[in-house]
DNA sequence: TATTAAAATACAATCGATTGTATTTTAATA
DNA sequence: TATTAAAATACAATCGATTGTATTTTAATA
């Protein structure tokens, strides 16, 4: 099968050298002359040698893969993210499995099981929505196999995180409506259980707090954010007593779905009704109106994730505190909320 | 560092057994008697006994991985095809490593070479725009590596490939235009050093003959079909002496590049011209109108072609044949070209 | 019961690279 | 030149599982 790779054997026996030799000039080790070394990079070089990772991983007891847990590879946010963390592994020699839990927690749990069977060095993850305990997590701490969230993370501490800003980024969405000059502002949340999501909702209320706009429960609709719960919030919505003139939703694709039925049913966006998303999905730039929203760089996020989880598996003995790092957002002003241009 | 994980040695020092017996059980292995088997299977379970991978694969001189080389992984098609793919690989044990040629040449080539140094058991790929030669691949034909190609396939005969009928389709989707009423129709063709956007060239071509339709070079426009190259070819469209009502374009974002400029220039869609897209990207269901479309199943594409190559892996002693198979898509009617609604 | 074949198990080498320890070679100093 | 320390290299075990061959055990038959 491997018909004619070559081994450091090979290369010690043309040299009349002994293999620890060769595997140490290899690795450039200093115990090695040299002119020796020089010999033997030209001679592997030559022969088009190449190491043969099993074996040099079995022995370090290393596996060099990581996992990676997403809700759906298909979503341009995690696809982008994805992007970057199989780029950053693939330099630093780590080969990546992609789980996707397809927002089930019971999937997530299963693969879970699935990484720790495949001897994970390290593991990804944004969870799923119906995460609420994180006990499926404890097998890794156990094994000491680290792991690092992005962007949904969990709110147990002594956690390592690479997020956005969801608090100040949904101030921002919101702070903007209210700028848009909206004064009944409405919010589409995502699950609580989830902080991303919780946090989108804080942002909102303290902008309105901040604005001195009395929060109202009855304006907050929370749901999967599907592009049907657009829909049905939508219904909802309008059935409330209120003259509802902004409305910031805690993803895009709820705002989609929103935006789709709102014109179904001849409300003016963003006249009578300004709209601000989250996620800069490719879907938001298409809608008409454009669907202002917040930019999450999925690369920066998915390259940061990476290099910080590998940092963690290389650096272990040093115990590496644990570390959140905050990958910056910015909010894209688009039609859906300009309605002074 | 794998501090407390169990081996077949530790089994077969608890029950005082060889570790060989202790493999073929493992193994089912029609050597070891029942009640042995049985007795090792429980100690197994007992210790949560989980094999090395990396062992096994080493004496198995098997890597167990598999390349995937695409254009871009955000572009929705192939991120749900990696779906398909990581699924399937991952239920038949093996691991994928993903690379995105991001539509160019020579990241293409040190990709292959990439994978090589990384020993993969077989590739999956579809080709970049900018493929027009395939000795890149000759190193995988070399080492007896199969490989697969999905979508993007090449014109050299004996490979295994996994697509769509493009011909079919776009005939399909140019026989639509012609059923709505269209006479004078353009097409944004895509670079025909691919095989895929040559023959759907040829459905357009063949649709237009066979309603006894004329057709004009001049109305064929290629490029590589990015959302900036629909607004250039419909200016160049604009300037012929010809009054299109009918535009079938190579891909969707090509098509919603188009769409949002003839927006613009305030002609009407489907009245003035109806328009037929490529792939059923997510924007397509978005953009207004919705865009008529090709429905190209990338989880069944890529599971298909995943099954494929692991079955050219497995059964390499009997040079399985090469196959290719065609996965079927459907025309998806919307707005963007239905005039009699 | 003795003999023989078949079944079950043990032995030992192997996949390819790494690494601690032992040995040899080289260079430095008396 | 003899002695010693340092540098370079060789030896050998190891990571964990697999697999061809040898040996032992069991069952079948005379």
């Amino acid at each position: 099968m491997d018909n004619n790779q070559v081994t450091i054997h090979d290369i010690a026996a043309i040299l009349k050298i002994d293999s620890s030799t060769v595997s140490r000039a290899l690795n450039n080790s200093p115990r090695v002359a040299k002119k020796t070394k020089d010999k033997i990079l030209k001679k592997a070089a030559e022969l088009g040698y190449q190491r043969n990772h099993l074996a040099s991983n079995l022995r370090k007891s290393k596996n060099f893969t990581l996992g990676v847990i997403v809700p759906r590879i298909s979503r341009h946010f995690f696809s982008t993210a994805i992007a970057g963390i199989e780029e950053t592994a693939f330099k630093a020699g780590y080969t990546v499995i992609i789980c996707q839990s397809l927002e089930s927690f019971e999937r997530e749990q299963s693969i879970v099981e699935t990484l720790l069977a495949n001897r994970v060095d390290g593991v990804l993850i944004s969870i799923s929505m119906e995460t609420k305990n994180y006990d499926h997590l404890l097998g890794l701490k156990q094994r000491n196999i680290p792991y690092v969230f992005f962007d949904r993370h969990c709110n147990i501490n002594e956690n390592s995180n690479v997020l956005i800003d969801d608090f100040d980024a949904a101030f921002n969405a919101t702070q903007h409506l209210i700028d848009q000059k909206s004064t009944t502002i409405a919010h589409f949340a995502g699950p609580q259980n989830l902080e991303i999501y919780k946090n989108r909702f804080k942002g909102y209320k303290s902008a309105l707090e901040k604005n001195n706009i009395v929060f109202k429960e009855e304006l907050v609709f929370t749901s999967s954010l599907m592009e049907k719960d657009g829909k049905l919030n939508v219904q909802k919505m309008m059935n409330l007593p209120y003259k509802i003139d902004g409305l910031f939703c805690a993803n895009d694709v709820v705002a989609i779905g929103a935006i789709k039925y709102l014109k179904e049913i001849n409300i003016k966006i963003p006249e009578d009704i300004a709209i601000v998303g989250f996620s800069n999905e490719s879907i938001s730039s298409v809608i008409e109106p454009a669907l202002s929203t917040i930019n999450q760089p999925g690369l920066e996020i998915g390259v940061a994730a990476t290099e910080l989880l590998i940092a963690k598996i290389t650096n272990e003995g040093e115990k590496l505190k644990n570390e959140t790092i905050i990958i910056k957002t910015s909010l894209i002003e688009r039609k859906s909320s300009l309605r002074n241009s």
